[in-house]
DNA sequence: GCAATATAAGTGGTATGCCTCTTATTCGCG
DNA sequence: CGCGAATAAGAGGCATACCACTTATATTGC
């Protein structure tokens, strides 16, 4: 049966890579699932001008509180100067309050604003629509190993790039 | 036995959910497999100044000869805009051609120049490298199927935004 | 304590990637 | 045939995302 299973795949995947060469390779069609990620993103929560980085920013900043950017930097798996000036757009729109760190005057901390933490409550079910949205092609059995595969490969390439996503040890 | 694997899915899943909640939403996982697929084709190419996009324009083009920014727009899944500034940056560097169509005028012809074809030749097995170590921390008998699923998506969602994969229906 | 080092943030530059508005040209219908 | 619709491309604007260089402040080692 497992075979069988195996020589099915194959078979999709061969019928796939004759519709077109892309199709069988992985750093295609990721960019391409990006890419469709963020129009349900936006379908799903359109009228509210938040993207889907800005959301992470914002709920990463409800869980930890107040902090600096390079702490967010790492917790949401971005470069430093990217999120500075994520930060400088939502804090243009009233989302989240900037202040200067008295302990260390290098910091400057970031925290959510009331208007911030309404806008995130608001959102909630929406985003999650959308990321449902996003793997509801699969078939509801395979969806938690596909997920679970992105997690093993985004872990087991944490170091790559600028923006490891750093995991926090603590909890 | 399904039965165990599923519980054991599940199992890693809720595991991976208590180091970061980020790890349950697919379209931030999937943004961080982008980045690091960016990370691991520089790394493969590096020192030859060509990204994973403008890498896709060229084997594009060297699939279907001269064309319009339209076509190629719509072959590689990218919005019409974005395929113009990848073209200017490649002509720039002397990878492709342009002249206009004498059979109607509002057409920009694009086609390869013998530099770009040098270049394609040489990053071929690069690049094949950089797919494939995108996906190697998946146990092998895994990384067809976790290929298909992401084929799957990527075609099913082919309406999302604006710029459809499009799929030759002639072949 | 002070000089070297490390760290937080800012600045400027480049490359995706999308949208809207405009311009030039072609096509299609009456 | 000619006028309106459709199509190809360009221009300008905004949001990610990265890097290299710089500045201000802390920390560390002597």
């Amino acid at each position: 049966m497992k075979k069988l299973a195996q020589e099915q795949v194959q078979t999709e995947f061969d019928s796939a890579l004759q519709r077109s060469p892309l199709l069988g390779r992985p750093g295609f069609l990721i960019r391409r699932l990006h890419q469709i990620h963020c129009g349900l993103f936006l379908d799903e929560t359109q009228g509210h001008d938040v993207t889907p980085v800005q959301y992470s920013l914002l709920t990463t900043l409800s869980m930890i509180g107040e902090t600096d950017q390079i702490t967010l930097a790492n917790e949401i798996g971005l470069e430093r100067t990217s999120v500075a000036e994520v930060i400088a757009r939502l804090e243009k729109k009233g989302l989240l309050l900037r202040k200067q760190s008295t302990a260390d005057r290098r910091v400057k901390l970031v925290k959510l604003s009331r208007k911030g933490q309404y806008l995130l409550k608001k959102l909630e079910a929406k985003v999650q629509k959308a990321h449902e949205r996003t793997v509801e092609a699969l078939p509801e059995d395979e969806r938690a190993l596909f997920i679970l595969q992105l997690i093993r490969l985004v872990e087991a390439n944490n170091d790559i790039g600028s923006a490891p996503f750093k995991l926090d040890q603590s909890n």
